[in-house]
DNA sequence: CATAATTATAAACGCCGTTCATTTATTAAT
DNA sequence: ATTAATAAATGAACGGCGTTTATAATTATG
């Protein structure tokens, strides 16, 4: 009887609608409008339903994440046309920024907001981060390689530069940095990558 | 009649209460428990009397933010002993992320999270912030005039240190870095130190 | 067709921040 | 000292949240 694989079929595709409407009310109306109640509304069942299919609010929060990082593993595929090392790295902190200022309220949900992050216990689960982080590794090691950084450890410089590149944004975004006018933000964003490659790169 | 000032200094003493009620819950339990019902509990008032005193929560959590910001500032207090700007600078550096690895919820408060930033619309609210940021200034401002940074702009060098120091420590407290084991945070906030200075510095 | 299993829901629980009409306490004026 | 005016405090509610549970509706199986 071939009833339990439309039966599977059917939960999955319960759980799908679930998340195009949390992505629809994430996209429309922004993340604190996100909720478990405006969920069930927009997909017409009742909040108790929702929980027939998914644990929590932070699994569901967590696969929004999930679309988050595909997006983002997405705009650094450009890097691969870039061939001087150096220059690649540049690019990357800048398609990771604009990726953040782009889109804030992902930003947020991917790398500063606490919420998603109480889904998984096991690094095992950061699966979508790491794609888009050894992106970054590779170019580091072939930038250390290639002699355009002194640093011995990669796992350093790239914990040092995706920090930094995170400091800038997140300031940004929970807005910390007053003393920088909006109007600014992007041109600051240009400085720092400056500034990053004129005091870290040896060439 | 000298009673409009008792009564100015007798509602200054029910914020204080208020105030230290918050504080006592924050460091006892959290932040999570830090509601307005629990400061009324707390204080054997209503959760309606503590809006007579303060508009909001918010403007609550940015009090608490600013013994924050006085805490952070007392330690910097230090590195006036430190003749060399370079070593100095490197010291900054340490006290800042030492101090928001230890007193993660505080550090949280003040850069991270949204919710006491909607109760200030203006810069100049960011008094207590910009105390201690300028302290990094300075230090920057000697390290470029005597030659350890080759930055000509301290403005976007001193954004860029702030950041990469602010990236580390969010980075951490909000559990982005599952590829680096909880042991080893601080000896990794040791060697982005040494890599900071070692491809930054000049000399 | 009846029974078992699944799917959906209404209603409630226990929180939250906040508001407002009403009561209680204090002060000022007669 | 008594009353009138002012200020302080509160109980109860509003509208929200995530989540649970007992019950009802639906669907599948024997």
């Amino acid at each position: 009887m071939g009833s339990a694989e439309r039966k599977e079929r059917e939960k999955h595709e319960m759980r799908e609608l679930i998340l195009s409407a949390a992505k629809s009310l994430f996209l429309k109306e922004g993340f604190e409008h996100v909720t478990i109640r405006r969920i069930a509304e927009e997909i017409e069942y009742s909040p108790a339903t929702v929980y027939l299919y998914f644990a929590d609010k932070d699994t569901i929060l967590c696969a929004l994440q999930e679309l988050g990082f595909r997006e983002l593993y997405k705009k650094q595929q450009v890097l691969a046309v870039i061939q001087n090392p150096a220059d690649r790295l540049r690019a990357c902190g800048k398609i990771y920024m604009d990726f953040a200022m782009e889109n804030q309220e992902w930003y947020d949900l991917m790398f500063i907001m606490r919420a998603p992050m109480k889904a998984f216990d096991t690094p095992a689960d950061w699966n979508l981060g790491k794609d888009t982080y050894d992106v970054l590794r590779a170019i580091i090691i072939e930038c250390i390689e290639k002699g355009y950084l002194k640093a011995k450890d990669p796992q350093i410089a790239c914990f040092a530069l995706w920090s930094l590149m995170h400091g800038v944004v997140s300031i940004f975004i929970r807005d910390r940095a007053p003393m920088i006018p909006k109007e600014h933000r992007e041109h600051v964003i240009d400085s720092i990558l400056d500034f990053t490659m004129a005091e870290f790169l040896e060439k």
